[in-house]
DNA sequence: ATGCCTTTGTGAACGCGTGCACAAAGATAG
DNA sequence: CTATCTTTGTGCACGCGTTCACAAAGGCAT
């Protein structure tokens, strides 16, 4: 059990809660959008409410940056913008692998939000040897056989998985030999990686589960049971468990 | 002040914690891994690693959905499966409607997550008349002049946005007095939404900022200030605060 | 039937994140 | 220069989520 770690950066990142740098990002993009209207400064309040947060958080948040703004006016927008780029490291440039061109992959490859911030798509892998060569988004999609070449070559640090989930712990892990220790991941597999390698997860599925459970409780609830198909009552399929006929704990709810 | 809402859900849910709630469907796709295995039970501890999470954890978490599990043996796989789809109201049909089919739509549509789960996607909807017709992922895409009526025929009540974040409230707007009210946004907006409609929010630039972060905590530090380009101290760029010279507050960290 | 062994379910402690509420700080007007 | 007004920065309290650790519960062997 050596690499089962994921997901929580060990490292507690110099005293910055991992919730404020959730949402710096927020942050950053509520005062680029003040910055292009050229807002010169903006209060907590008003930016709180632009970026969806409360106005104490927001404040909160900065202090952990330092005391950037002035007391009776507000924060001014530019220098903001600078501070909080720099703090996420967007002020470098990243270049970006994505592992696994389909449908998905092609679609963020395609993206804007990712240059617009710093972030460069260097290379589009995929195992498919009849996609390389294919132009997608202007960029040559390449052989996995070359990942490790071209993760060294580029420099890229941050890949991105999009693959099929059986695919993917296998090219996480070839992402990591290669050198990248920062992995976004769009399958929906847990993906053991060794300490100090960072994976965030993205689930589509999940989302919408959750927002399935909600739904169900805000519309549901009166009409409670609705047509009730049989529960699995089988706890016991062959195997184990219970010869003594049928199971009682049917509804322990 | 009336519709200024997001993201949190009101109601609390019945006493199970949102962070519960968020599990679940973790716990879900690990079950139903070993169910397609054909495997009868499982323990806290097995069924822990492979959804990556602490075990303890995963036994308070079920402890809320009541007392399913034999001591001393485990889980029942099934009847688990059963228990969490249910708790999670996917054992009913979920008519989703995705508006805005450009790179990222048609990649939702296609994506098999979705019909996997109970979800099954009903419309396509787009602004684009040129895209009428058109088939993606087997569906023909419908013009948002229809959106009223494609939502209320076909009983939607979960929207999915993936249109450009300058129409994604407008968008959101239409969907929820169509009847929407769960939605699940990808354009990078903070939507307003009224009372008793639940949003959720998928980021992807934001993901590969935190991210960023992490790795520049990781790798830097140490090569500290790179080049350094001047930062910004323009805090008066023209208009306000102050004509008494220079700003002195341009290293304050 | 009895005792041992495994695993659940949960009480309790702890730590993080959030929000309140206010004092300190600075701008602005007179 | 003084008073007033605005807005930041933060100490404090509270609640949620996580983790520990253990008693209760059940299976299984003898």
């Amino acid at each position: 059990m050596a690499t089962g770690r994921t997901h929580r950066p060990a490292t507690r990142s110099r005293g910055i809660p991992e919730a404020t740098v959730a949402r710096l990002p927020l942050y950053l993009r509520a005062l680029t959008a003040l910055s292009e209207r050229s807002v010169p400064t903006v209060s907590s309040e008003e930016l709180a409410t632009a970026a969806g947060v409360n106005s104490a958080k927001l404040r909160k948040d900065f202090s952990y940056l330092g005391s950037y703004g002035t007391r009776g006016v507000g924060y001014d927008v530019e220098y903001l913008v600078y501070q909080i780029s720099r703090e996420l490291g967007l002020t470098q440039d990243w270049p970006v692998a994505i592992v696994g061109i389909g449908n998905l992959g092609a679609a963020l490859a395609n993206y804007g939000g990712f240059a617009s911030r710093g972030f460069r798509v260097a290379a589009l892998i995929d195992a498919d040897p009849a996609m390389a060569g294919t132009p997608v988004a202007g960029i040559a999609v390449q052989h996995t056989d070359d990942l490790d070449r071209i993760i060294s070559d580029n420099g890229v640090s941050i890949g991105v998985i999009t693959t099929p989930p059986g695919a993917a712990q296998q090219v996480c892990d070839r992402l990591v030999a290669a050198g990248v220790t920062s992995i976004l991941n769009f399958a929906p597999t847990v993906l053991s990686v060794p300490e100090g390698v960072d994976v965030r997860k993205v689930d589509l599925s999940i989302e919408l589960q959750i927002l399935a459970f909600h739904e169900q409780r805000k519309a549901g609830e009166d009409a409670a049971a609705e047509d009730e198909g049989a529960p699995p009552m089988r706890a016991t399929p062959a195997g184990r468990k219970g010869p003594d006929g049928d199971m009682p704990a049917v509804m322990p709810a």
